[in-house]
Parts: C-alpha cells; structure tokens; sequence
DNA sequence: GCCGTTTTCGGCCCGACTGTTTTCAGTCG
C-alpha cells in the first residue's frame, strides 16, 4: 500500500468516524494523519520497516499499532468494525465539492447507491442537469496565465494597489481548483468593477463590497477579495494556505494567547492589522515563509529557527537540456517542430549558457543498427557545425544529447556503438508501466548503469489527469542515484511536473542531484521552466542542488565528471 | 486519538457561506 493509498483510508476512517458521530477531535486526529501521509516524503511502509512510524506527526501508539497491522495482515479489524454498516460508495462522493461525510451517507441510502464503480455516474443521473459539478483541477501553467492575465489588466487600471494570486496558485501546486485573487487598494468599489468588466468574462455570480466572484468563459470561477493596504498581510497569509499550515499557526499563537483570522491577530479584543505578510510572520516569531513551501512540512519550525533554504529561482537556470528539435531523427515518438537554430535563439534570449538537444532516439523496430548509428552520426554533425560556425566567442554551447526509451528488460533502445557521438543522453520510461514495484526498480536500474546516461528522465512517469506513475523503489534509486552521480529530472510539462514535489524534498534530503528540464517539442515551450522552479522550490531545492544552474565551465565538468 | 518548558489531563483553528431543520449543522478554504 502506498502513501496515496493509505492517505485515502484515512480519509475514509475519518468521514466514517463522522457519520458515526464519533468524538470530533478524534475525527481530526485520522484527518491530520491522513493529510501528513499525503504529503510525507518517506514512503510510510519503509518508514514501518525501520520502526519510525511515530516520526509522522500526528500519530500515535494507537495509530502506529494500526498501521503494522494493515502492513502485517493487510487489514485492520478496528477499521473493519468503523466501516461496519457504512456503503462503500458513500466514500466515492467524498470528492465532489460540498459534499461530506454525512451528506454523502444521506445520498447513498435515499438514491440506493451501492456501487463504489457507478456511484458518481448515478449522482449526477440523480441530480439532473449537472447541478453537481465533480471536481476537475487546471494545470497549473494555465491556471497560472488566466490569473496573469487578470492581474495584468487590473494592475493597468490600478497602478499603485498590489494584486497577488492566492491558494493553490499561489503555492503553485501541480493543478489547482478554481482560481483565487486578492488586492490591496483603497478604492474597493472601483477594484471590483473593473474586474466584473475583464475581458473574458461571461458571468457575474456575486458582487459585494469587498469581494466579487465571476465565471470565466473557460466555465473557471474567479474569485476577487479586497483589503485595505494597512490589514493586507492577513488577508494574503490567510488565503494563501494551504490548510494544514494555517491551522499549524494558529496553534502556536494559541499557546501565545493570540488568534489569528483573516483580518489580522487577536489578543483580548484588541486585533493588531498588518500590512505585510513579513509582519505578520515576524509577530509570531518567524522569518516570512515562502508560499511554495507552505504545506505544513517542517516549514513552520525552519522559519522559528531561521533555517528556512534559499530557494532555487528561475534567474538562477543556466540551460534547458531536454529539446527536440526538428531534426530528422525518426523517432517512434513524438518529434519536435522547431530547428535547433531556433531554440539555440531562445535559449540566448533567455540568458542561457548552454543548450541540450535530446530527441528521442531513432525508431528501434523500424531501422536497422547500421542505420541507426547513421543518424546518430548524421546529428553530431549537425550540432558540432552550430558550435562551430559560432566561432571561439561562444555565447551558448549546444550539448548533443538523446533520450533514450528504457526497455522492458532495461536495456536501452540504442546501439552500444551510437552512445560514442553523445555528449550525454537521457533515460526514460515510455513502456510497460505497469510492472511491479520490484521488477520496475531493477529494470529502471540497470539501464542508469550506463556510463553516458546521465539523467533519469521523468521518473515517476505519472501524467495528471491521465494516468498514475509507476511504482519504485525510491530508497533504492536515491540511494543509486547519489553514488552514481545521476540527476533525476524535474520535467516542466504541464501534466507532468515530474519529479513531484514531494519526492523533491526526498532528493534533496538524500542528497540527490536534480536538473529541471523543459521537454520542449516547439520552441514555446521553453518558457515552461518556471513551473519546473516551482516544483524545484515546493521540494526544498536549492540551487546547489539543481544541476543546471552551474554555469557552462561547471556544467561541462560535471558531465564529464561522471564517466 | 494526539500531545506537552504553563498541562500525562484537558485541551484540540477560524470565520464565512449555504440552505432551509429560523438558530444551526455541514462544508469549505
């Protein structure tokens, strides 16, 4: 059973302990767990095997004692007899938003529902003309410019008041619900007009004095809350999140005597306002947080010790070294539609030293070896002739790389022969996710062995919305990866952001190397790499730890380095 | 069920919205 698995059975012990009208705060204590599961870096089995299940904050003798029984026996009676007399469906609509456990419970018996599998399909048939919406996330690259644009067009109108995104967006999570923004201004009234009025938008839901909330015509609700510039900084900290870290502060400033709400900290009667989140942090004895590692994760306790990492940024990106380009590579896979000149272009507008192009390899089942090695061959060439015709003053190296399919069996898709016209290549799964976690690790091992591959292309392989990824043994690949001298990628594609950030943070803490990467297939794409930073900066990582902020002289060392 | 330099017992985050059970329970962020 994995972390997401086990998250969801708390979740599920919780909601039944709530429509039994158990004790709420025991209701709270398998909630906290759940949500500690979720976001934990360490698979809990592994930390069950090493007797550390109490390291996972919120649990207990007693929840500790379930859990090595669920991984003992693969069950627990206590849970069994919770679940006793409730429909298994009922746990299905827990993810359509207004619904919880007792309303869930109360659908199931009226409309007769009692298959998990059809529960939410008979839901929606109950409801008639889809009154329920079900819970489907933006990614967050187009969550992120449809609040780019708003901001654009209401900071045009209001110069001088300060407008932020807020929530998940803010925090930038791979996806993210609807879409919340919030802005500091005097002239509230004048705010929420010009925003009822932004290009793009198809429906007023509501307007008040303060807040107004919108339908984009994308169907994507917008909501827009306004303070007055001097009680801001609650407001921002407030609906910035997540949940988890804001309860965390709130119980500290409990023990201090104080209350914290969105309109600023309480102590008697009196509420003390701030302008600033950094204010607002400092009053309860912390440096300001920023928002990607706002999870409740250890964030809180860096902050009172001022131990908090200086995050990677975008500025600090020296190379993107996932590109395909349009060379004639005849992959099996998707190609690129921009020409190496045309990204080298980009990459120099955006300041970068050097550039990787790893396209796909040649088709394996429709060339023979011969043919192959040729155009292997064919695109070294082409790639020594650009870093030539650039002469000595090179402003931006081009490296010739290749990423290359992991089969099956773990070997790789190329020649042993073509591997010698490669600065360095790419490894990664693109078939047979479906193995098992074991046979996956050694399969996924064997072809890093290679002495020219230097990076692990988006490991966990997972695409949002699509499909979950594979199952590894991550303590192994660390562990491999560390030795060895391997970077695992943090892939910017949209539905991918792979790594995850929460396998980020275990990188970083197992010392493990990552380089972002954009995966660019047109030349677009490579504005993508602030979304790669920010699953960078949601994992902790510093620059020190991501390998494509080194500049080309380091960067050049560190390949070879590993040969 | 968890947790602790104010507690090993007695606490456990805050405010707002929704709908309809007009005084509150359920849900959310």
């Amino acid at each position: 059973m994995n972390n997401k698995q086990l998250a969801e059975l708390f979740k599920a012990v919780s909601a039944a302990l709530e429509v039994k009208g158990e004790d709420k705060f025991k209701i709270k204590a398998y909630d906290e767990v759940a949500s500690a599961i979720e976001h934990s870096s360490s698979e809990v089995k592994d930390l069950w095997d090493d007797g550390q299940l109490q390291e996972i904050p919120g649990v207990g003798a007693s929840i500790a004692g379930h859990l090595d029984e669920l991984f003992r026996k693969g069950k627990v009676a206590h849970f069994e007899s919770i679940f006793r007399g409730l429909p298994p469906a009922m746990f299905e609509l827990l993810n359509v938003p207004g619904i919880g456990p007792k309303t869930a419970f109360k659908l199931c018996q009226e409309l007769r529902i009692k298959d998990p599998k059809t529960a939410l399909l008979k839901l929606e048939k109950a409801a008639k003309q889809g009154k329920i919406r079900l819970e489907d996330r933006m990614l967050l690259p187009f969550a992120w410019e449809l609040a780019e644009k708003i901001i654009t067009y209401l900071q045009k109108k209001h110069p001088k008041d300060r407008i932020d995104p807020l929530g998940s967006l803010r925090r930038k999570t791979a996806t993210v619900g609807d879409i919340d923004l919030a802005v500091a201004t005097k002239n509230a009234k004048e705010v929420i007009e010009d925003f009822l009025h932004c290009p793009g938008i198809k429906e007023v839901v509501v307007s008040g004095k303060n807040t107004a909330r919108v339908i984009h015509q994308n169907g994507r609700q917008i909501d827009l809350k306004t303070m007055e510039p001097g009680a801001y900084g609650a407001l921002l900290q407030h609906f910035t999140g997540s949940k988890q870290h804001n309860i965390h502060l709130r119980e500290i400033a409990q023990k201090k005597g104080l209350s914290l709400s969105e309109y600023g900290i309480k102590k008697g009667k009196k509420i003390s306002k701030y302008a600033t989140e950094e204010a607002f942090y400092r009053a309860l004895g912390m440096e300001w947080i920023p928002p990607e590692l706002r999870e409740d994760s250890g964030e809180i306790e860096a902050a009172q010790n001022t131990k908090l990492p200086q995050l990677v940024e975008l500025g600090a990106i020296k190379g993107d070294l996932h590109l395909h380009s349009n060379f004639p590579i005849e992959t099996s896979h998707d190609e690129g539609s921009s020409s190496i000149e045309t990204l080298m272009e980009k990459g120099k507008k955006l300041g970068y030293e050097y550039l990787g192009f790893s396209e796909h390899n040649p088709s394996f089942s429709k060339h023979s070896q011969k043919q192959i090695i040729d155009i292997l061959k064919r695109k070294k060439e082409t790639i020594d002739k650009i870093n030539y015709s650039r002469g000595k003053k090179l402003l931006i190296h081009a490296f010739n790389g290749l990423e290359i399919d992991i089969k099956p069996d773990g070997r790789l898709a190329i020649p042993e022969e073509g591997f010698k016209f490669l600065d360095f290549a790419i490894a990664s799964v693109h078939s047979s996710f479906k193995m098992n976690r074991q046979a996956m690790t050694k399969r996924v091992l064997k072809a890093l062995q290679h002495p020219k591959i230097k990076i692990f292309g988006h490991p966990t392989g997972r695409k949002l919305g699509e499909r979950e990824g594979y199952e590894l043994d991550w303590e192994q690949v660390f562990s491999f990866c560390q030795k060895r001298n391997i970077w695992l990628e943090i892939n910017a594609w949209p539905n991918r952001l792979d790594l995850t950030d929460v396998l980020v943070h275990e990188a970083v803490k197992n010392g493990v190397k990552m380089i972002i990467c954009t995966d660019s297939h047109q030349v677009d794409h490579m504005d993508l790499m602030e979304y790669g930073v920010a699953v960078a900066r949601r994992g902790w990582a510093t620059k020190n730890d991501i390998m494509n902020t080194m500049s080309y002289n380091q960067f050049i060392k560190a390949l070879k380095g590993g040969e």
